[in-house]
DNA sequence: AGCCAGGCTCTCG
DNA sequence: CGAGAGCATGGC
């Protein structure tokens, strides 16, 4: 096992806590991905082979520093860079929330939102086809059934990481998947249509036929437009990919009906809207429009009433 | 006990 | 096109 060691300069401010939190307030149960005792962990793959990723903070959230500690099979030094690329889009170090912050001052609910979780940035999750497969379990289940479901796909197709008395789980790959069969696949719960939608994902991926790498150089028309030629993904989990996976933070995720109902209780006082009305509303937040879903979600989880 | 939850596909007018 | 059925599970 070797070790690497190095030091991290997010784009202040950065609340480290508060964003690791949000970040795995579901996933903390996964075992893919944790924080606990101020520590950030992440199982992540270098080289094709499984590393675990500490993450610590030694700073404030206007000077943020953060100590970063890999542990792997095999790690050299030049694996440092991608490594530190994985740690600034999982944890949306680069990303400036000053843009975001300068919009809101004016507004009296998003400058609340902004007191309450100064520091706080939307992340991504650069593993697209884990947001998929996440996003296909996910779709019209609460998260908590889902969370279950996931969790014994990973359990029992990730691979395994053993480090410090507890198991980290990477993500099932594509060819893993692709190798188990649909009625495997429905053991965990899944239904026989999410079962065939994720194992043709999984076969579609890894035979080559689709290219999730290649959607991160293009547009955001031209991503929803190869995706929801797949099989069990249609515009919601399109958009989904859009703001989780891609940092693309403009886009408005009309086809959600969670958020229309935020958006409905919290701004138009309970008055019901369509995803075309709720698009036009969210024209006003400009390219920050993922950090307002952000804010709003992270308020909602606080038990914040933003009504009031 | 029933309804609903951060949808999608397929079918039928 | 738009509307409606079916899917499957756990939590309230």
């Amino acid at each position: 096992m070797a070790t690497l060691k190095t030091e991290l300069k997010p784009v202040p401010p950065f609340d480290f806590h508060l964003t690791a939190d949000y970040r795995t307030r579901f996933r903390q149960d996964l075992a893919s991905e944790v924080h606990r005792d101020g520590i950030y962990r992440r199982v992540c793959t270098v080289r094709d082979n499984l590393a675990l990723m500490s993450v610590s903070s030694t700073g404030t959230i206007e000077r943020p520093r953060l100590e970063m500690e890999t542990t792997g099979q095999g790690l050299v030094q030049d694996d440092l860079s991608s490594l530190r690329n994985e740690a600034v889009a999982v944890l949306g170090l680069d990303y400036d929330l000053s843009g975001f912050y300068t919009m809101s001052k004016d507004d009296h609910l998003l400058s609340r939102l902004i007191d309450s979780f100064y520091g706080l940035k939307p992340t991504t999750e650069p593993d697209v086809f884990e947001t998929l497969v996440s996003a296909i379990i996910g779709q019209q289940i609460s998260a908590k059934v889902a969370v279950t479901m996931e969790r014994g796909l990973i359990q029992s197709y990730g691979e395994p990481f053993f480090w410090d008395g507890s198991t980290y789980y990477r993500f099932p790959r594509p060819e893993k998947l692709a190798a188990v069969g649909i009625d495997e696949l429905r053991r965990h719960k899944l239904s026989q249509r999410k079962a065939e939608y994720i194992h043709g994902l999984a076969k579609a991926v890894s035979e080559g036929s689709v290219d999730l790498e290649a959607l991160k150089e293009m547009s955001n028309e031209s991503v929803i437009r190869e995706l929801v030629q797949l099989r069990g993904i249609g515009e919601w989990t399109a958009q989904w990919v859009l703001c989780n996976s891609l940092g693309r933070f403009e886009v408005f995720p009309s086809g959600d009906l969670a958020l229309l109902r935020m958006l409905s209780r919290v701004y138009l006082d309970g008055q019901a809207v369509t995803p075309q009305e709720a698009e036009a509303f969210a024209e006003r937040w400009g390219p920050y429009r993922v950090p307002v879903i952000v804010y709003s979600y992270a308020a909602i989880r606080q038990g914040i009433d933003l009504s009031a």
